[in-house]
DNA sequence: ATTGTGTTGTTACAACATTACACCCAGGAT
DNA sequence: ATCCTGGGTGTAATGTTGTAACAACACAAT
């Protein structure tokens, strides 16, 4: 579970193009699912999506802690809470291949079957919902009889750019 | 070495129906592997593969160490080690959704897409690959030019029995 | 004011996984 | 025989990820 952060050290492009999600909007259906809760969005919650959607990659919860850092030290559990509070709220999702969480914008819906693309190089992460994977996922899950609830897909590959830019 | 110690007695259905691998089978995959690598296939490894092929559920690295127990007391780090090697050779995968290691003795073709459904109330893991699956990752995969290497699919939910047995 | 609900700060701990190093032991070369 | 070497093993220590438990606080509704 100790992901190297960068297995390869010395990379070229590095901070770059884990581009960034819609602070505005995703903060914006946080605050939605707040009030839809009667729970209030607090500092906390907003820095640390605020945080996870201005990298637009996966951070561990122990990153998160460090960086969020405005002064105040963040304890893991903390993270941990408001992590939890925006999960539930959509915002947030959490990479079980990474044991890392990111801030997505996409609006998923019930039942919606997502792939996550994450890359081995930049560990930027794109979604996508498939039709033909969760039919594929149906049909396997029919001929033993098994009752799918919660599928979890992720895939680990090489972005666009990061295959573009083979090396250095 | 031979089959299961069978605790089969008159519970209802309790430690039971995680029946699958074939315990033989996989242990000879493991030692051709062993023999094509030029290792050998130790007291050790064995012990686990057959440990995880008589349970057939997935257990973590630490249940896995008290388990073993014959005599010996395992410590962790070196049933890490076998399952390294029980991996490599394709007698084991872990899933990532629970952080366990659990047998299986089909044989994956070298980039076939393979479906884990895990049972939510019993634990047993069922495989399944599926070609339509595959399809969709790679046509979720084109439209942003991602290039996918390596996809794991996990799938809670109920097998048929937990499914058929309500409650508890 | 009191009560209730939910967040926060803090400590402690549980569960999962790796690094480091000394030792052993088999096989091949000297 | 002896040395060398490459893996495997045993052991300790540590790193990483995630929860439990509890006191203190904020705030709204009674």
């Amino acid at each position: 579970m100790h992901r190297n952060p960068d297995p390869r050290g010395t990379r070229a492009h590095e901070e770059t193009h884990g581009h960034p999600v819609d602070g505005d909007a995703v903060e914006s259906r946080a605050r939605s699912y707040a009030v839809s809760k009667g729970v209030p969005f607090t500092p906390m919650r907003q820095s640390v999506l605020a945080l996870l959607a201005a990298s637009g990659k996966p951070m561990s919860a122990y990153e998160i802690a460090e960086k969020v850092s405005d002064a105040r030290k963040l304890k893991a559990v903390q993270v941990y809470r408001a992590l939890e509070f925006l999960q539930e709220a959509g915002c947030v999702h959490r990479l079980a291949s990474r044991s890392a969480y990111f801030a997505c914008d996409h609006l998923h819906g019930e039942g919606e079957t997502v792939v996550f693309m994450v890359c081995a190089q930049c560990g930027a992460v794109q979604e996508a919902a498939s039709e033909l994977v969760a039919r594929g996922l149906r049909g396997a899950a029919k001929t033993t009889g098994f009752r799918p609830r919660h599928p979890m897909i992720e895939v680990e590959g090489e972005c666009a750019e990061c295959a573009g830019t083979p090396e250095r």
